[in-house]
RNA sequence: GGCGACGUAGCCAAGUGGUAAGGCAGGGGCCUGCAAAGCCCUCAUUCGCCGGUUCGAAUCCGGCCGUCGCCUCCA
């Protein structure tokens, strides 16, 4: 796939063409959840803006390899087991289970690599050990801390300057001894009751950021391409990767640093207290579709702060519909013997838009709105008497390559043949009656297959069945 | 206090110098036995407010108002 794919680098603050380091070849490395609970639509928005970057990169033509990690230990995971009873594995096991179950549900592309922090201490005291071969580190009652006043780039991601005043900001509330507030700690000594190994560093645990670092560096090499996260993962949590990683290597890390903006809800913040937070769990509990849900997450784009609404889920519900319904109409019409009423460059004018649309910072929602005035173009073209065979199969491949990235298109229906048959006695009985004019008889066998899902549509080409959604 | 994002119709949202995409909701119509699906028309003389630059501004500049985020383990 030809075409020019820009992004906007957090790091640069500008829109930047993108260019992997090996060609042909994304390396991707996308902050995963911290596995002490569900995830939450806010969380997923984030999840789902890195599928579309995955699908987009490969669109464009990219071999994508993307590493996510599961944070399973930290203080709520370990706040999480012990309130359990039960040894962290066993309990992050659960949520992580459960994490990719909503990955699936929301037809998110799995990664190539889900790291576990807990499977990677080695690396992480392998490269504490480098940085404090370079200096970079002191330890204190038992932990060891980064020294950022050793790393001159420190601040480069975020704009924090280090010598910024903290008024007004939150007070440290790290529990551990540092040199300067500033400094974050790399290795955490062992507490009374907490998990802890036995490493090289003392007995201890690790510091949240390490992991990102150790692990994107073992799995995609010390420079890599795309790094992403939430805009809250800008401060401290990429800031301090960099200076973990840069540090130890003196080599440049991430080329590209893109960033999420958040998901609010009906104008607010999602906040338990506000009984305005939900998990996918919630949604779906509530009869809402997967489908919608992955709709109205994608359908603005990433740097835009998503305001949900149950109207928003209910406008991407109609437009699943619409989609759908498209669909259907593709199947079920027969194909038109003439030139078809869809011109080529109608199709080749979506593929354009589409392409340069998503190539444009991943701008979804011009990409969704091409795909929508395709939907009308198509359905004037089947109004009108039918597509031709050459014209239905080039729409259904530019749908088919759109889908790639959207993944909005219902799987095609899978009717038991049983089933089928009595739907079609329905139909013929129905048809008798509408010939013979018994209209009330005909609609009440609507009614019945209306009940067991079954839509009825009568089409200039005869009845056709659809299932409810 | 520091840093950053944003304010476009009832709602979501595209558009960053050339005269307002797309979707939802609403109104009217075509088609249909009635529906369903689909289509057509309609729905912002105007882009938070006030100035400025320009032949021309939602788009650039300045000020003001408002909303939101981050400021050391929150996606």
């Amino acid at each position: 796939m030809a075409g020019e794919l820009r992004l906007y680098n957090t790091l640069t603050r500008r829109l930047e063409t993108f260019a992997p380091i090996e060609p042909g070849h994304a390396r991707l490395y996308t902050c995963g959840p911290t596995v002490y609970d569900h995830v939450h639509i806010g969380n997923l928005r984030t999840f789902l803006f890195e599928d579309v970057l995955r699908r987009t990169l490969k669109l464009f033509g990219y071999r994508v390899t993307q590493v996510m990690n599961l944070t399973d230990v930290d203080d709520k995971t370990i706040l999480g087991a012990q309130r359990a009873g039960l040894d962290l594995r066993t309990y992050t096991d659960r949520y992580v289970e459960a994490f990719f179950e909503d990955l699936a549900t929301l037809r998110a592309e799995a990664a190539e690599h889900y790291p576990r922090a807990t499977d990677y201490i080695e690396q992480m005291v392998a490269l504490v050990q480098r940085l404090s071969d370079n200096g970079l580190t002191y330890t204190s009652a038992g932990s060891v801390y980064y020294r950022i006043s050793g790393f001159p780039g420190y601040g480069k991601l975020s704009g924090v300057r280090p010598e910024a005043n903290l008024a007004g900001a939150r007070v440290d509330s790290d529990e551990y001894e540092k040199e300067d507030a500033r400094d974050f700690v790399l290795w955490k000594a062992a507490r009374e009751g907490e998990p802890a190994w036995e490493t090289a560093l003392g007995r201890g645990r690790p510091g949240w950021h390490l992991e990102c670092s150790a692990m994107s560096m073992s799995l995609l090499g010390d420079s890599f391409d795309i790094h992403t996260g939430a805009v809250d993962n800008i401060f401290p949590h990429h800031e301090n990767e960099i200076a973990q990683s840069e540090g130890a290597t003196n080599a440049p890390f991430v080329r590209y640093w893109l960033h999420a903006e958040h998901l609010i809800v009906e104008g607010e913040k999602m906040a338990k207290s506000k009984g305005n937070f939900f998990t996918l769990r919630d949604l779906l509990a509530r009869g809402h579709d997967p489908l919608a849900i992955r709709y109205l997450l994608i359908s603005v784009p990433y740097r835009q702060k998503l305001n949900f609404t149950f109207d928003g889920l209910h406008a991407a519900d109609q437009a699943i519909d619409r989609i759908s319904n498209t669909l259907h109409r593709l199947r079920t019409t027969p194909i038109a013997t003439g030139p078809g009423a869809l011109p080529a460059e109608e199709i080749a004018r979506f593929r354009n838009d589409f392409l340069e649309a998503l190539g444009d910072d991943l701008n979804t929602a011009r990409a969704l709105a091409a795909l929508h005035t395709l939907l009308r173009t198509v359905n004037i073209a089947l109004d009108a008497g039918g597509l031709s065979g050459a014209a239905h199969a080039n729409v259904l491949a530019a749908l088919g390559e759109a889908d790639a990235v959207l993944d909005l298109m219902p799987a095609a229906a899978d009717p038991g043949p049983a089933d089928e048959e009595h739907i079609q006695r329905m139909i013929d009985e129905r048809n008798g009656a509408r010939a013979a004019r018994d209209f009330s008889r005909a609609d009440t066998i609507r009614d019945q297959l209306r009940e067991q899902g079954i839509l009825l549509e009568d089409t200039a080409h005869g009845t056709v069945w659809r299932r409810e959604r």
